[in-house]
RNA sequence: GUGGGUAUAGUUCAGUGGUUAGAGCGCCAGAUUGUGGCUCUGGAUAUCGUGGGUUCGACUCCCACUACCCACCCCA
């Protein structure tokens, strides 16, 4: 148990922080160029905020957040999405009242949920998410989705379609709860308790019931797509347009409802190709009532989550993940008593020069340092041996090509920097 | 929250109701005196997940708990 993380939650080790790395990487230059900016959010946050925000007639919100009281008597939630803390924020600190669109992204936030775990589900993961306040136009949602598809193209990733659709405002969508309510009709006392609950709460996220007699009896419900007004349709289909522009594959599924509570008009998803196939790598949409519902200005607003892990097993399927490059260009080695106060100075002044040294630290003997040397895959191995030292020379070996040279001990740490 | 599977050295896995629980890989050390990857030799490392119970005796059988893997719900 002391030395077990809790469940559903995993180290991020050594040998994996390239990954992590490269991805992040990737992340930040595509929202950079998009001209997105990072913002970091605390990763608890008042428990009204996602009541709120998120909405409590959602699982996300009735089962699966991490709920405690502070020493203060204050009830704190760990976040269980990105959106709400980025819209507080967005409220709190004014940004409304600098120049907008206001245009941010967080990296890799990690985020909070009490599920049992599975396949490509923890309880704490960790989201690339991209925000933007202020903006009214389907372009902002071309803009996330295209920047989105050009980060995972950018790692590689090939088949990933995104799938579209539009749930409407609060102009249309009571328009479309009633027709749902008057198709469904006596049925709904055919069909699972959750959805008979949703009946009167939610209606829309009936079509999202995996139940089969529930699918049997929604399979020929009106679409909402049919129910939008004049603004909500010309929105998504400015967006079908712009994404055809941009040449990104789509496809439009009128049964992506999203399991929170803030979205208008577009949502979409990123599903994954491989392994699980069908399950969410991505998930966002526009929340134009978020900002004012939350105490902020009227806004309109979209935005996306991303999981990180989920990338990662998505790269892994399509076997796209990169080796782990060299941690070492030069090891050190010393060989007598004598040498060891030399060999570590010429680690430093290595080091000193930006090149990646490593030396011994367990006085162990030659071979032995030659063997540590190829196993951490050093390029070069610098001897400071008695008799070279004598000489006044460092040799050097490639390790590649077994190739040794003699080095004068002066310039030798300039040198090898030179060489690399 | 529900259902199925699993739990033995660092790791992947064997194993039998009964004396000192094994193997491959990994780790450490050697193979004539200052040189890695291959080979050979030797060595260290396991309260057999935790807690109960059955039994003369349990790593092995039973129960509970915990964790991991997988699935449902839902989601990234």
């Amino acid at each position: 148990m002391l030395t077990q993380a809790p469940k559903g939650t995993r180290d991020m080790l050594p040998q994996d922080a390239y990954l992590w790395h490269w991805i992040e990487q990737k992340e930040r230059e595509a929202a950079a160029r998009a001209g997105y900016r990072e913002i970091r959010t605390p990763v608890f946050e008042h428990t009204e905020l996602f009541l709120r925000g998120v909405g409590d007639t959602t699982d996300i919100v009735q089962k699966e957040m991490y709920t405690f009281k502070d020493k203060g008597d204050r009830s704190i939630t760990l976040k269980p999405e990105g959106t709400a803390g980025a819209v507080r924020s967005f409220i709190e600190n004014h940004l409304f009242a600098e120049t907008l669109p206001c245009k941010v992204y967080y990296l890799n936030a990690p985020i909070f949920r009490y599920e049992n775990p599975q396949s490509g589900r923890l309880r704490e993961h960790h989201q690339f998410g991209m925000e933007c306040f202020g903006g009214k136009e389907p372009t902002v949602e071309a803009e996330l989705i295209s920047t989105l598809m050009g980060m995972l193209t950018s790692l590689g990733l090939k088949n990933l379609s995104v799938h579209i659709n539009s749930i409407g405002c609060p102009n249309c969508r009571p328009k479309y709860h009633a027709a749902l309510k008057q198709y469904l009709g006596d049925n709904i006392h055919c069909m699972c308790a959750t959805c008979r609950e949703r009946f009167e709460k939610n209606p829309l996220r009936i079509l999202d019931c995996k139940e089969e007699k529930c699918r049997d009896i929604v399979k020929d419900a009106p679409v909402i797509l049919d129910c939008l007004c004049d603004e909500c349709r010309e929105h998504f289909n400015q967006l079908q347009a712009l994404l055809t522009a941009q040449k990104i594959p789509f496809e439009i599924d009128p049964h992506i409802v999203r399991g929170l509570d803030y979205y208008t008009k577009t949502v979409f998803e990123i599903i994954m190709q491989s392994g699980r196939e069908g399950l969410a790598l991505c998930g966002g949409g526009r929340y134009d009532g978020l900002v004012e519902q939350l105490g902020g200005p009227a806004t309109p607003a979209a935005g996306f989550g991303i999981g990180a892990e989920r990338i990662l097993i998505e790269l892994r399927n399509q076997n796209l993940l990169p080796p782990e490059p060299s941690t070492t260009d030069v090891y050190v080695a010393n060989l007598g008593a004598d040498m060891k106060i030399p060999a570590f100075s010429f680690a430093q002044a290595l080091r000193a020069l930006n090149v990646k040294a490593d030396s011994d630290l367990n006085g162990r003997s030659l071979k032995a340092q030659f063997k540590y040397a190829d196993k951490i895959g050093a390029r070069y191995v610098a001897l400071v041996g008695g008799d070279e030292y004598a000489r006044g020379v460092i040799k050097l070996r490639d390790m590649a090509t077994k190739e040794e040279k003699e080095l004068p001990v002066d310039t030798a740490a300039q040198a090898v920097a030179d060489m690399l």
